[in-house]
RNA sequence: GGAGAGAUGGCCGAGCUGGCUGAAGGCGCUCGCCUGCUAAGCGAGUGUGGGUCGAAAGAUCCACCGAGGGUUCGAAUCCCUCUCUCUCCGCCA
């Protein structure tokens, strides 16, 4: 949510800015919304200090055993007025509200202008395709050959979009959850959280995905309860309604859970494979920042990300997205696209943010700066570190062999207890 | 699921027979004094959000004692609903 001051005293800035991601702003609605609303209070705030004052007075008048019943029976008839106004009061907030609710976040300035995904910018490469003597499969195919991947029981156990891992294929994604959460928090300073895989809807509001979302996300029937579309919710909220001490920024998390989304508006697109998956695992970079350190943050947050291909010798490209292909709440983002050579193309793996005070300010997620009075959002970001079935998809497809085998990464091989190469669910 | 207890400021903890209580007292923290240094001591200050005025410093007003509603001229205090925490019983991974 952006502040209400700035939008008020910026409205064509905002406006202009909003049209660079395709979102129209109705000015005058707001300004009518805005200024009927202050007015408001104002008669509001007034009524209620006469209130005040008065009742004070009642209160010394009866002490002194006086009568006061001509103010009584006046301050009842304020008293109702405030009530009235107070109602009213309430459906101009909730309107304005909901206007601040919708709009999304402001990119940043270094963002490129653009419309959809073929505008991003490639930021830079690593490494190269690898060049194989041979047709190179798409996962599906070798999962399933292999015996380690079964969509058809997946189907028959939940429905379209689920996988069944069985053995070396199940053992290959435990490995990497426990080769990423190493990483990061034993090289890269993150504390690791473990968080409940349902939210409620405060939380899911604090993070933007309520209440604009919500048919992406699943709901638990009969319950307020919502299960996670990412681990960003859950730890993001860990601080909702704090104020942190300075001292403590930046504070960086990383945290496993698998992922819950409905996929709604997706039918057709990628129903092939891991790809695109009701559930699916995910290992989170969560950083609470300063506000003056947070861009800086991002490139540190995005390098960590990287890290983890790198180990495991996977060609990615870093790619900026465009003031069109942004998130809500983002103000900038980098996806780190893997090369899938089954496929012949990159593939998003992970989406590295910074939200600045966006999620700050609908969360309450402050800080207090010592020795100053007041309190300053703080500045919020995350990404995936990695997207582990996905992670999963191009081992198989970049260590694919000709007889259909798939060779283990050599960083990955004490996750795998020794296992060089898979053959098979169980080792040969 | 049954029975009971509770939720107050950064923390502890009063108030809860309704009226200068945004909230005693203590701890912590900040600044000043004292001290050769440390400790102790003394003095002052120390919540958040919002409105109005002001260039600003600031002034002033309003709201907030788990959340929401109600009673009342007036509610942290009374009533109702909900949430959460704790204790006991039942059930259970």
């Amino acid at each position: 949510m952006l502040d209400l001051k700035f939008v008020r005293s910026h409205l064509d800035q905002v406006k202009d800015m909003l049209k660079a991601r395709d979102y129209e702003l109705d000015m005058s609605h707001f300004e009518e919304v805005d200024a009927k609303r202050r007015t408001l209070i104002t008669r509001l705030e007034d009524l209620r200090h006469r209130r005040n004052t008065v009742s004070q007075e009642i209160a010394k008048l009866k002490k002194e055993g006086k009568d006061a019943s001509d103010l009584i029976l006046e301050m009842k008839e304020v008293s109702a007025q405030i009530k009235t106004l107070e109602k009213e009061a309430d459906q101009y907030d909730e309107e304005l509200n909901q206007l601040l609710m919708v709009i999304p976040n402001i990119p940043d300035a270094s963002v490129p202008v653009g419309k959809d995904e073929t505008d991003n910018t490639v930021v830079r490469m690593w490494g190269e395709k690898k060049q194989m003597d041979f047709e190179p499969l798409p996962h599906w195919e070798i999962g399933e050959n292999l015996g380690i991947l079964d969509f058809a029981c997946a189907a028959k156990l939940a429905g379209a979009r689920f996988a069944l891992y069985r053995g070396l294929g199940a053992k290959l994604e435990r490995a990497l959850i426990n080769f990423m959460l190493d990483i990061h928090t034993k090289e890269h300073g993150y504390l690791e959280i473990l968080p409940p895989f349902m939210v409620n809807r405060a939380c899911m509001t604090g993070t933007g995905q309520l209440p604009k979302f919500e048919e992406d996300l699943f709901k638990i029937e009969g319950w307020d309860y919502f299960l996670i579309p990412t681990a960003e919710v859950p730890v993001t909220n860990i601080h909702r309604e704090e104020i942190l001490d300075e001292e403590r920024l930046p504070i960086s998390y990383v945290s496993y859970t698998p992922c819950f989304r409905s996929e709604a508006g997706s039918y057709g697109k990628d129903t092939r494979g891991l790809i695109r998956q009701h559930q699916f695992n995910k290992v989170e970079l969560v950083k609470f920042s300063k506000p003056n350190e947070s861009w800086e943050q991002l490139e540190i947050l995005t390098r960590n990300a990287e890290e983890i291909l790198r180990r495991l010798e996977l060609h990615y490209r870093v790619v900026c997205l465009c003031t069109g292909d942004l998130g809500f709440s983002a103000a900038k983002t980098y996806d780190l696209e893997v090369w899938l050579p089954g496929q012949g193309l990159y593939r998003e793996i992970s989406s590295c943010s910074n939200f600045t005070d966006f999620q700050a300010r609908r969360a309450g997620i402050r800080f207090k700066k010592k020795g100053t009075k007041g309190t300053e959002l703080v500045h919020t970001l995350n990404g995936s570190g990695l997207a582990v079935g996905r992670t999963l998809v191009a081992i198989l497809e970049n260590y694919q062999q000709a007889d259909g085998s798939v060779v283990v990464p050599e960083a990955l091989r004490q996750y795998m207890g020794g296992v060089e190469k898979i053959t098979g669910p169980t080792q040969s």
